[in-house]
DNA sequence: CATGAGATTGTAA
DNA sequence: TTACAATCTCATG
């Protein structure tokens, strides 16, 4: 029986770039959501803060500050529990593998596919990568074709090739 | 160098 | 079981 994560809160990240908000369950920080495109604003079921348990405050406090981090080109510090309860064992593993993926620097989806131990599962890495519930803080913007350009980006195009110029590579 | 077909894997319906 | 996807590789012109 798998089940999803029950959503304790919903909370919002105000930065220059627009409004992330991220999703909490008991077990950490389940999906992050970047701004919605063109002003398209979409109402979002965020509780008051004081209202909500002292961890998630606390992972809240450490999301915010991470994502803040990362669109100044800056290290993220340190990041939330993760709840990546979702995601099938291969995908976790492909999560895995991305978030040892150092700032400035990427892959290609057929070299992860590789060091995952199925070099011919690129294309499943790819969509691995389109699963990941917390862009950003788990880098997937890292990963482009082996045969150049950028491939695609759940959020939009826009944000990867953003991110990628935040950090240099 | 640009383009296209075929191979291949994991996942959801 | 079928169809799809954020790929790869190789054969052509």
């Amino acid at each position: 029986m798998k089940s999803k994560p029950v959503i304790l809160a919903t909370c919002t990240i105000q930065t220059p770039r627009g409004v992330f908000a991220a999703h909490y369950s008991a077990a950490g920080l389940v999906r992050l959501d970047f701004p919605c495109g063109v002003g398209a604003a979409r109402r979002l079921s965020s509780q008051r803060l004081d209202a909500i348990s002292r961890s998630v405050r606390r992972w809240h406090k450490q999301a915010g500050r991470a994502v803040a981090r990362i669109l100044q080109g800056r290290l993220p510090g340190e990041l939330p529990p993760l709840d990546l309860a979702t995601g099938t064992p291969f995908q976790r593993k492909v999560w895995a593998a991305l978030r040892q993926i150092p700032a400035g620097q990427t892959e290609s989806y057929g070299r992860l596919a590789a060091a995952l131990g199925a070099p011919k599962a690129a294309r499943a890495v790819g969509s691995a990568c389109g699963a990941n519930p917390v862009p950003l803080l788990i880098p997937c913007h890292r990963v482009v074709p082996a045969g150049g350009g950028l491939g695609g980006f759940s959020v939009g195009l826009h944000w990867k090739r953003r991110l990628l110029a935040i950090e240099g590579a």
